[in-house]
RNA sequence: CGGGGCGUAGCGUAGCCCGGUUAUCGCGCCUGGUUUGGGACCAGGAGGUCGCAAGUUCGAAUCUUGCCGCCCCGACCA
C-alpha cells in the first residue's frame, strides 16, 4: 500500500482509499461525490445483502419498491424528518432538455419544462411509503405491516467518502407500522439485533447496542437505537440505525385504523437501514498494509487456487488435479476461482489475491502433486502450511471458520482495549487525544454538556449502551450527579 | 461551504517558477522469445484534444482570466 496503517487522519484516509481501490472495490466517480462499485465490491455488497434479506424474511417481513421521485408537497409533511434532510436534497425541476440555440452541439434545459412541483430525489422514503401505507391501512386486521425496500437514495453531503458517506448510496430501509406502542418498540430493538448480529457473525465486526441521545436521533423518531463499531484509528462509525417513530408519520400522513373495539387509531411506526456504509466498515475494521481482509462467511472468493507450473504439459497435469480439489470444495459449498491464467506469474498472484482480501489461497506445483500436498496460506495471519490432499476440502471448511473466528477475535480485542473509563475532564481529553477508541465517562444527562464537549474535543456520545448497569456519579465536564456512564468518541 | 493540493497516454508521473526542436520516465498494453514456488527478463512496437474555454505572444503544457472536475483538512452529517 502506498501509506502505512497510521492513525494520522490524512495518512489514514489515504490508507483507506487505497484498500477500497487496489482491493477493486470500487473507483471514484467522475459525478460529484459518487462512486462506481466495481464488479467484486458489488459481489461482495450481494453476499451482506443475500444474509441480511435471509434475516429480514425469518423475521417476517417482506420486500416492496416505491418511488425514487417524492413530490415536494409530500415530503414536507412531516416537519421534523423534512426539516432534518433539507439541507441535503437534489431536487428535479424540469422534465425536458433542448438543443441550446446560442451553442452548437449542446443542450439546455428547456425553461418551458419546468414543474409545477417540485420532485425530490429520496434521502430517505419515510414520506412516500406513508403516504402509501394510508392506503393500505384500514384495519387492525392490516396490522403489522412489515416491509422492506432496497433501494439507492441521495444526500448531497458536503464532502464524500467512499462508501463511509457517498452522495448516492446503496441500503435497506425497513418501514413497519404497528398496533401498539410496545409492538413497534419490540420491532425497534427486534431489528436492531438482527443488525448487530450480522455485523458481528458476518461481517465479524464487533459492536455496541444502544440508544442514541436526543441530539443524536434521527429526524422525525422517538428513539434511535444503533449499533456502533471501533475503525482502528480508534475513530468511532455508525454501522447500522433502528428507529421507534413513535405516531408522528401515521399523524403526519393520516394513517388509522379501527380496533377491535371499533375505534379510529393511528398506528405506531418503526424504520431501520443498514447501507454500502457497512463496506467501509469492513475495510477499516479488519484490513492491514498488505491490504483487504474480507471473513470467508461473506467473501465473494473463499479460495482462491494459484498453480505453478512449468509448460503446457505440467500446466495440463495440475489443471486435471486442480479440477477435482474444486469440485469437492464445490460440493461443501466453498466458492473457488481458480487462477489459471498464464499472462502472470504466480508471485504476482499472490500480491493480488491479498490486496483483495481473498480468506485462503492455495498453491499447487508438481512437487506438491508428487507428495500429495498443496500449499495452503491465509490472509487473516499470513501463516502457511501444507495440507494433505487427503480430506483437503473439509479441512479448508474448518479453516474458513477458523479464520471468521480469528478475525473476529482480533477486532473484539481490538474494540475492549479501546473502550477507556474516564473519571475526569483532563483524563477524558489526553484519552482522545492520545489514544481514541470508545471513553466511557459519566455526563449529566443535558443537551447542553453534550454540545459543550463536542464543541471542545469533537467528541459525541456514540450511544447510552442498551446494557448499561446504573452508576452513581459525577459528569465530567459539568460535575452534576449521574446515574451512569455514556460511550463517547470522535466518530467518522 | 471555507482552507489547501491536484488535473499531462489505461494508471502513476517529469517538465511549468524562467514560453522555443519530435512532451519525460515507470507500470500497464501489443508482437516475438525465454520464463513461472512471493508483484519476471530481453528485443521490437502502439498509444497524447497536456481538464475545458477565452486571452497575451511570431510561438503556450508553461503566462493571464474564467469555468469544470477530483482528492485532503475543517465545518456539516440520522
Amino acid at each position: 500500500m502506498a501509506k502505512e496503517l497510521t492513525t494520522r487522519a490524512a495518512d489514514y484516509s489515504q490508507w483507506y482509499n487505497d484498500l477500497v481501490i487496489k482491493g477493486g472495490l470500487a473507483d471514484h466517480s467522475a459525478v460529484r461525490g459518487c462512486m462506481v462499485i466495481k464488479p467484486y465490491g458489488y459481489a461482495l455488497w450481494e453476499n451482506m445483502q443475500r444474509q441480511l434479506d435471509k434475516m429480514f424474511k425469518d423475521t417476517g417481513h417482506e420486500n416492496a419498491y416505491f418511488p425514487l421521485l417524492i413530490p415536494k408537497s409530500l415530503f414536507e409533511a412531516e416537519e421534523k424528518n423534512a426539516e432534518g434532510f433539507a439541507k441535503e436534497c437534489a431536487i428535479v425541476t424540469h422534465y425536458r432538455l433542448k438543443t441550446d440555440p446560442d451553442n452548437k452541439g449542446k443542450l439546455m434545459v428547456d425553461p418551458d419544462a419546468k414543474l409545477e412541483e417540485e420532485l425530490i430525489i429520496r434521502p430517505t422514503s419515510e414520506a412516500v411509503i406513508w403516504n402509501t401505507y394510508k392506503g393500505w391501512i384500514q384495519s387492525y386486521r392490516d396490522l403489522p405491516l412489515l416491509i422492506n425496500q432496497w433501494a439507492n437514495v441521495m444526500r448531497w453531503e458536503m464532502r464524500t467518502r467512499l462508501f463511509l458517506r457517498t452522495a448516492e448510496f446503496l441500503w435497506q430501509e425497513g418501514h413497519t407500522a404497528h398496533a401498539t406502542k410496545e409492538e413497534a418498540v419490540e420491532e425497534a430493538e427486534k431489528m436492531l439485533g438482527v443488525y448487530a448480529d450480522f455485523v458481528e457473525e458476518y461481517m465479524a465486526v464487533p459492536v455496541i447496542r444502544g440508544v442514541k441521545t436526543a441530539s443524536e436521533r434521527f429526524a422525525g423518531a422517538e428513539d434511535t437505537y444503533c449499533i456502533e463499531a471501533m475503525m482502528q484509528d480508534g475513530k468511532a462509525l455508525q454501522a447500522g440505525t433502528s428507529h421507534f417513530l413513535g405516531q408522528n408519520f401515521a399523524r403526519a400522513f393520516d394513517v388509522q385504523f379501527l380496533t377491535k373495539e371499533n375505534k379510529q387509531e393511528y398506528v405506531w411506526a418503526t424504520s431501520w437501514g443498514v447501507s454500502t456504509r457497512l463496506i467501509g466498515a469492513l475495510i477499516m475494521a479488519h484490513s492491514d498494509d498488505e491490504g483487504l481482509i474480507i471473513p470467508p462467511k461473506i467473501a465473494p472468493i473463499q479460495v482462491v487456487i494459484i498453480p505453478i507450473y512449468k509448460g503446457e504439459e505440467s500446466k495440463a497435469v495440475i489443471d486435471g488435479k486442480v479440477n477435482e480439489i474444486i469440485a469437492e470444495l464445490k460440493a461443501l459449498g466453498v466458492s473457488v476461482k481458480y487462477d489459471n491464467n498464464d499472462n502472470n506469474r504466480p508471485g504476482w498472484k499472490f500480491a493480488e489475491y491479498e490486496l483483495k482480501g481473498v480468506p485462503v489461497r492455495i498453491a499447487m506445483g508438481l512437487r506438491d502433486m508428487e507428495n500429495k500436498v498443496v500449499e495452503v496460506a491465509r490472509r487473516d495471519t499470513k501463516e502457511k502450511q501444507s495440507m494433505s490432499m487427503d480430506g483437503l476440502a473439509a479441512n479448508i471448511v474448518a479453516l474458513l471458520a477458523d479464520i471468521q473466528q480469528n478475525i473476529y477475535n482480533k477486532a473484539k480485542a481490538f474494540q475492549t482495549t479501546h473502550i477507556t473509563n474516564a473519571d475526569s475532564w483532563d483524563e477524558f481529553v489526553k484519552l482522545l487525544d492520545e489514544k481514541g477508541g470508545f471513553i466511557s465517562a459519566h455526563w449529566d444527562g443535558t443537551a447542553e454538556t453534550e454540545e459543550a464537549i463536542k464543541e471542545k474535543t469533537k467528541a459525541t456520545i456514540r450511544c447510552i449502551p442498551l446494557n448499561n448497569k446504573p452508576e452513581d456519579g459525577k459528569c465530567i465536564l459539568s460535575g452534576n450527579s449521574s446515574g451512569q456512564r455514556v460511550l463517547f468518541a470522535r466518530a467518522y
